[in-house]
RNA sequence: GGUCCAUUCGUCUAUCGGUUAGGACGCCAGAUUUUCAUUCUGGAAAGAGGGGUUCGAUUCCCCUAUGGACUACCA
């Protein structure tokens, strides 16, 4: 590896909202950047015109903005590298593209689509190249006056690679180690097209990390196979190729092949950070944010999907990723993408948080409820549920009785813990609650005891029959903590509402 | 079809020739508990197959199988 100052760059096309697997990609550049002290740049792509959508871009900075991805230079910041967005690079393209032509390694072709698509469906496995450019309408294969005129006329064209045949070319991976394959199966790709002016991504890819002075390059495995058609780029500007690290896919959680958008909606899980609304459409398509995720957790178990320390530690975080992540530890295969996992992470962050901070988050959550409580109430009612629940919005599902007096009583549970007895049981509980001046869990607790004790009646049937009369369920935590946090007065009333309705 | 990449419990993975093949999620059982969870303890669960190389292969090589990616004037 240089000494020279490490820059890697995260490079979507706009074309929807950023997904998971992108994420993924994003975050890998992101820490093998800052454990090298290094930039990372973020460079829109967009050189297909057909395909742009808009509000993608701001989908992109906003999701990794969330997670916590910073980016020190492109679109969003800028830098003395820009425009960072490709379709404002035209020119510098034309350039590149000119001089490549110029030095006969690039040519020009005046086949359209149509014609191509009849050599396609003729010849099985046409291919352009070496073996077949002569017999298509190029500069190669047509006089220079044919192609001034062709051009002259408007004819529209697009620069093609001339790509020399039957050679071994090397790819350098650094989680793959040498990847070679031969040049006869590349074709004589695309690089330029006069339609709308724009490169194809191939050109510009190469163009802008040589300009943009990127180090490193790390991307999905499906750019593997056209990292040798990169390689002969490089090789026809004369310039240094960049260190190659190709990531391992990730699949789908049934079946096989590449997780999709569309998975999220079949599977039920999101697959995009944040929630999306399609701007043709307007269908919506779910995001960790919305559904309740902790960055924190997502980054987390992004992370070790293709990666690991090494070592028993899972949970991990920004900080510890950066420090311990490298590419040499990545896998080479495709990882399959486990919800059930994700959904561990998100408890075990939600665990890490304060009652404080988890009070303000459940706070929203309340209020949709047509609940305001005091933050102090909130927090104590967080602190006695979070160990419960997955995702913040399930403290109100583990919790709502604290700020509800149920409304109905489970049948189940009336059935296996209303007793006959009970009624005048709880009615004599009340009594006891009613006299008591200090009414702590620790107090409560050791009072209710002695009169269960006195009475020699069974812990559990009382027990039982007041937790069904104060939360209308078998559920929740200790019975003193609960009565501590609703009151005295709540307490006798859910008492006396459950004697009467059950 | 062609090219390339990959292959350890159901899933994510550890192992850099010698291990009772380890951990985690999930699952099952037990313990704790006034309920439900949590928690704790335990358990079931893996080297795709076949050849080599080697004193010894999960580990190195080859073949087969399987999976995946790519094969556009998309990225």
């Amino acid at each position: 590896m240089s000494d020279k100052k490490v820059r890697v760059r995260f490079a979507p096309s706009p074309t929807g909202p950023l997904h998971i697997g992108g994420v993924r990609t994003a975050l890998y550049n992101y820490l093998f950047a800052k454990q090298h002290g290094g930039d990372m740049l973020l460079r829109i792509e967009d050189t297909d015109s057909q395909r742009f959508v808009p509000g993608a871009e701001d989908y992109i900075i906003e999701s990794l903005n969330w997670l916590g991805i910073k980016i020190d230079e492109g679109v969003g910041v800028g830098g003395p590298f820009g425009p960072y967005r490709q379709s404002e690079r035209r020119d510098i393209y034309k350039k590149y593209v000119n001089q490549l032509l110029e030095a006969g390694k690039a040519y020009i072709a005046f086949d359209t689509p149509a014609e191509l698509e009849a050599r396609r469906s003729d010849v099985a496995n046409f291919q352009y190249d070496a073996s077949t450019r002569m017999s298509m309408r190029n500069s190669l294969s047509l006089s220079k006056e044919e192609v001034d005129a062709l051009i002259a006329q408007g004819e529209q064209y697009v620069v093609r690679f001339r790509i020399e045949p039957n050679e071994d070319v090397v790819v350098n991976d650094v989680i793959r180690g040498e990847v070679t394959i031969n040049s006869s199966i590349l074709d004589d790709k695309v690089l330029y097209k006069s339609a709308d002016e724009l490169p194809t991504y191939h050109l510009a890819n190469i163009v802008d990390d040589h300009l943009m002075e990127i180090t490193h390059v790390i991307r999905g495995e499906e750019w593997l196979p056209s990292a040798p058609l990169h390689v002969l780029l490089y090789r026809a500007f004369e310039w240094t190729a960049p260190e190659f690290a190709h990531l391992p896919l990730l699949l789908k959680p049934d079946g096989n092949g590449k997780l999709s958008k569309r998975d999220g909606d079949r599977l039920g899980f999101p697959v995009f950070p944040l929630e999306w609304t399609d701007p043709k459409t307007g269908a919506i398509s779910s995001g960790y944010r919305e559904s309740g995720y902790l960055p924190e957790a997502v980054i987390n178990f992004l992370a070790l999907l293709g990666w690991n320390p090494g070592t028993d530690q899972e949970i991990l975080s920004m900080d510890d990723l950066i420090h311990q992540f490298s590419l040499e530890r990545c896998s080479k295969s495709g990882a399959k993408f486990d919800y059930e996992k994700g959904k561990w992470f998100n408890h075990k962050y939600i665990q890490m948080k304060s009652d404080a901070e988890l009070a303000r988050m459940f706070m929203p959550v309340l209020a949709e409820h047509g609940i305001h409580a005091s933050e102090e109430k909130v927090e104590k009612v967080v602190a006695l549920v979070k160990e419960r629940v997955n995702f913040v919005k399930e403290l109100w599902d583990q919790g709502s009785f604290f700020f509800v007096a149920p409304q109905l009583y489970d049948e189940k549970t009336v059935k296996k813990r209303w007793k006959a007895e009970s009624p005048e049981q709880m009615a004599e509980l009340a009594g006891v609650l009613e006299s008591i001046t200090d009414f702590t869990p620790h107090n409560t607790e050791e009072i209710v005891k002695a009169w269960i004790a006195e009475k020699e009646y069974h812990l559990g049937n009382i027990m039982n029959a007041f937790r069904l009369a104060i939360v209308g369920e078998p559920k929740g935590p200790h019975m003193f903590d609960i009565i501590t946090v609703i009151g005295k007065a709540e307490t006798i009333a859910r008492l006396k509402r459950a004697i009467e309705t059950i």
